[in-house]
DNA sequence: AGTACAATGATACAATTATACAATGAGACA
DNA sequence: TGTCTCATTGTATAATTGTATCATTGTACT
C-alpha cells in the first residue's frame, strides 16, 4: 500500500491514516474483503511507529469500516450497506476539498481566484461537458 | 548541542538560540536530517525553561529551516525552505488543483456535482466573501 | 504609582513511540 | 488427533516529545 504522509502539515499522523484508506475504499482501490497491510508492515513502510497504525486501525475499526482481529489481520468489512458507502463517499469528497481548499488558500489564493481554476480545470479535462453548463 | 547564550545582553534569549542554531546549520555543524535536541533536552543543557526553546523552534519552524513533530522531535529540513515566487504558485496551485480533480473523479463525481460541491465548501469557510461573488 | 507589553516560566494536554502482553495460526511430532 | 512451540498479529500502558494556555517577571513609558 501506498499512501502520502505530510509530516509537517500538523494533522496527526493516525488521521492521515484513516483518510487515505477511507479514500482508497471509497473510490475503489480497496474492496471488501481485502487485507491491510499489518500495523507493523504498514508503520514501517510509513517510517512510523505501528501504534500509530494501530490507532488509525482502531478508529477505522470503531466506524465500522473494517475489522481488526487479535492474531489475524485486519480485514476491509464485507457487505457495506449502500447508506454506508455512499456516507463515507460524502464524507470522503468533502475532506478531499476541504485539503484542497485550505491548501490554494494557504498560496494566498482567493475564492474567486479557486473557482475560476477549478472551471478552467474542468473544462480542460472534460472538454465534451462543456456545453451541459451553459 | 554547545552553544553560549548571553544572559546579559538584552538580547532575548529564543533569539538568541533561533540565531545560534541557524549558525549552525550555515556552517555545517547541523545538517539536513539531523535531528535536534528535544526541547526539554536542550533546555536542561542551557538551564532555561523548554518553552523557550519551544519558542525557538516554532520560529525556525516556521522559517522552513526545521521540521517539528509532536511526539517525533525536531530535525534539520532537507530542503531549506525553496520560498515559492508568484510564478512557481500558479504551478503548484494548478499541480494541486489537477490532483484534486484526478481524486474526486476516481470517486465518480461529474463537473456539476464537483463545481457545486466547491462552491458550498468555499462558502462555509469564506462566509464573508459570500456577497463578492454575485 | 500605574499601565502596557514582551519575555519567561508553570502546568496541563495531545501525538508519537517504546515495551511488554495476549490471541491466532502454522508446523513438528508423539 | 492432540498439543507443543513459535512466529505473527493486534492490544494495553507508560514514557517521550512538542503544543497550548495562562501566570509571573521585568522594563519602558506616562
Amino acid at each position: 500500500m501506498n499512501l502520502e504522509l505530510d509530516f509537517r502539515s500538523g494533522i496527526p499522523i493516525y488521521l492521515q491514516v484513516v483518510d487515505r484508506i477511507k479514500e482508497m475504499i471509497a473510490d475503489g482501490r480497496l474492496e471488501p474483503g481485502n487485507q491491510l497491510p499489518t500495523v507493523r508492515a504498514l508503520a514501517f513502510a510509513l517510517r512510523i511507529n505501528f501504534n500509530t497504525v494501530a490507532r488509525a486501525y482502531r478508529i477505522l475499526d470503531e466506524s465500522g469500516i473494517i475489522s481488526t482481529q487479535q492474531g489475524r489481520g485486519t480485514y476491509i468489512m464485507e457487505t457495506p450497506q449502500p447508506e454506508v458507502s455512499m456516507a463515507l463517499r460524502r464524507e470522503v469528497v468533502e475532506a478531499l476539498t476541504e485539503r484542497y481548499l485550505a491548501d490554494v488558500f494557504r498560496l494566498g489564493l482567493d475564492p474567486e481566484e479557486i473557482l475560476r481554476t477549478i472551471d478552467q480545470q474542468v473544462k480542460k479535462q472534460f472538454p465534451e461537458k462543456e456545453e451541459g453548463k451553459q
